[in-house]
DNA sequence: CACTCTCCCTGAAAGC
DNA sequence: TGCTTTCAGGGAGAGT
């Protein structure tokens, strides 16, 4: 499931092969995703440059020459392949771009929790994507005191802070679990106890496992690929995620699953504590 | 306002 | 073997 590494490895294998070309022309296969396509987008697009991609928390952004900004969001299984044209599309591809280069962008998506949108770039930030967001965990708006400060008097399990994209932007499921392993906080004290040492020892773990993913091209559980179709190899490096009865690699202690918010949590209750 | 729950969707895996 | 049920996940919006 595409996180903020798996975006950002997206976003840094595609960002030049795609920045300088034109878009010929668009083609929306029948099915909608999460939203239904803006029905102007087609015009929008069509012999349009790409002048700018970037990554804003799961969210990849193309900027266009033309003044509009496409949004894409990957969902669970999400992605984005730019293919050489004897390319023969497979089944979920949704949408595709031909490029003045002959190469074509596929957005393929089993699950459609994904999406595809388009506004004009100076109204971009005001849309309701971007409304209320916390920090981007690689910037340094993460700091201790800013956190601190989130987690003041709130009730509520660490786990479900760190998914809080109000709070901290790009961390799902897989992450958050192993980002409270790595930093031996179990996910279920409540955010309002955890110390400030804690409090540091969680940035820092969550910076150094994001960096991993990233630097390891993401992390593969069944669907994610970059824009090339390669998956990556963080999967491998997983502590607890998806480890339920298997023994912890420092401990021995069996790797339990736990449910949170409706949401699995993997950990282990010997290196992890209350 | 703070927080929890449900729903959208497909396909793999588990259950019968 | 084959059908049915369960589960997984991000985020919007409804509900408490």
């Amino acid at each position: 499931m595409p996180e903020l590494p798996e975006v950002e490895v997206l976003y840094r294998s595609l960002k030049n092969r795609v920045i300088g070309h034109k878009i010929i022309s668009f083609v929306q296969f029948c099915k909608s995703l999460r939203y239904d396509l803006d029905p102007n987008f087609l015009k929008k697009v069509t012999n349009s440059y790409i002048i700018k991609v970037y990554r804003i928390a799961k969210y990849l952004i193309f900027n266009l020459n033309n003044n509009n900004s496409v949004i894409f969001h990957f969902g669970i299984t999400g992605k984005l392949t730019l293919m050489k044209q004897n390319y023969l599309f497979q089944k979920h591809d949704h949408i595709a771009f031909y490029m003045d280069n002959a190469e074509i962008l596929i957005f393929n998506d089993s699950r459609r929790f994904g999406m595809v949108d388009i506004f004009s770039t100076n109204n971009l930030t005001s849309q309701k994507y971007f409304k209320n967001m916390g920090v981007d965990p690689l910037s340094d708006q993460f700091s201790g005191e800013y956190l601190k400060s989130r987690l003041k008097n709130k009730k509520i399990a660490i786990k479900s802070i760190i998914m809080d994209n109000k709070i901290l932007l790009g961390i799902g499921n897989i992450y958050a679990s192993e980002s409270l392993f790595l930093s031996k906080i179990s996910p279920l004290k409540l955010a309002k106890d955890l110390k400030k040492s804690e409090i540091l020892e969680l940035i820092k773990s969550i910076r150094l496992l994001l960096n991993q993913a990233i630097k390891e091209g993401g992390t593969t559980i069944k669907d994610f690929v970059n824009s090339y179709n390669k998956p990556g190899k963080f999967q491998q490096k997983l502590n607890v995620y998806a480890r339920k009865g298997l023994d912890c690699y420092f401990c021995h202690t069996k790797i339990i699953k736990i449910t949170q918010k409706g949401r699995s949590t993997y950990l282990c209750t010997t290196c992890q504590r209350m």
